[in-house]
DNA sequence: ACGGAAACCTGGACGC
DNA sequence: TGCGTCCAGGTTTCCG
């Protein structure tokens, strides 16, 4: 479920818990997270190489988190619905389907609808989904002239561009709605007509939007330690996600549905051009 | 190369 | 209560 500011308010949150630690041992409760394919059987193997590694730090990449060992990497994609849960040592272990012991407890990758994935690498550009990964919405790169060669010559959907990894990592379908619902710009507008304007509006507005988000995930921030524990921050700040047939706050009218590459678009018809 | 649709999984919400 | 249907904040793969 969550996307560039969940993933990042994870990151940041969980760095502290497992910086410096070593991992005494790495279980695989149910290995179809760390298939990449129906037959695959490298994927769960590798896992075992993050055993007696020292992790160095915790990162984000698009909507990937990241853990560097001080030999390889740990990448986790958390889909729709995978968490992580922490487990000191008096609590057993719930549902979880990946855990890294460490000696203050143990950090559960969990995800009952298990369409989230771990695996373990030399390096992060050995997964093809992270070597091309598009711009970051929150590095120094990130402008309305990068937007614009993103957006330029494409005729698909403004918001289909926005959500391609491969184009800008890290957005997905709330906070490519309200970043369109930021900027004024119609969803289903073609990306190459988007004016220069537009596109310096939008790329301020995508910006504004995900440090926004991120600021309210982390206040307060995850509490890993709760296996109920999610963000609100979506339901809080959302002016058109899932807001269908109710006003919009900015000029009244009524916030429309509609389907785009298989997934509910939502946006105001009365500002949004 | 590009775009659209289906597949991958499971649980929860809703209507009858 | 029970059952069917639809939906879900994502990615990969397949197909035209």
């Amino acid at each position: 479920m969550p996307e560039l500011p969940e993933v990042e308010a994870i990151a940041r949150t969980i760095e502290p818990l497992i910086a410096g630690r070593r991992i005494l041992a790495t279980r695989l409760l149910h290995p179809i997270v760390a298939r990449n394919s129906p037959c695959d059987t490298d994927g769960p193997l590798s896992l075992a190489n993050a055993r007696a590694r020292k992790v160095i730090g915790v990162c984000r990449r698009g909507k990937y988190l990241l853990i560097e060992l001080d030999r390889g990497w740990l990448a986790y994609h958390f889909r729709l619905s995978g968490q992580f849960v922490w487990y000191d040592r008096r609590r057993p272990l719930g549902h979880v389907d990946f855990a890294l012991d460490f000696p203050s407890g143990t950090l559960g990758f969990v995800d009952e609808r298990h369409l989230g994935r771990v695996r373990w690498l030399d390096r992060p550009e050995d997964l093809p989904g992270i070597a091309r990964l598009g711009l970051d919405p929150l590095s120094r790169d990130f402008s309305g002239e990068r937007l614009a060669g993103v957006l330029r010559g494409s005729r698909r959907p403004v918001k289909l561009v926005l959500m391609d990894q491969e184009k800008i990592a890290g957005l997905g379908n709330i906070w490519t709605a309200e970043s369109l619902w930021q900027a004024r710009i119609d969803p289903r507008r073609r990306a190459e007509t988007l004016s220069g304007r537009e596109t310096r509006d939008l790329a301020r507005s995508v910006a504004r939007v995900v440090r926004r988000a991120l600021k309210s995930c982390l206040d307060p921030a995850p509490d890993f330690r709760n296996p109920e524990w999610w963000f609100e921050n979506g339901d809080k700040m959302a002016r058109v996600y899932a807001r269908e047939g109710r006003r919009c706050g900015r000029c009244g009218a009524v916030i429309r549905r509609v389907e785009q590459g298989g997934r509910s678009t939502y946006f105001c018809p009365g500002c949004q051009r």
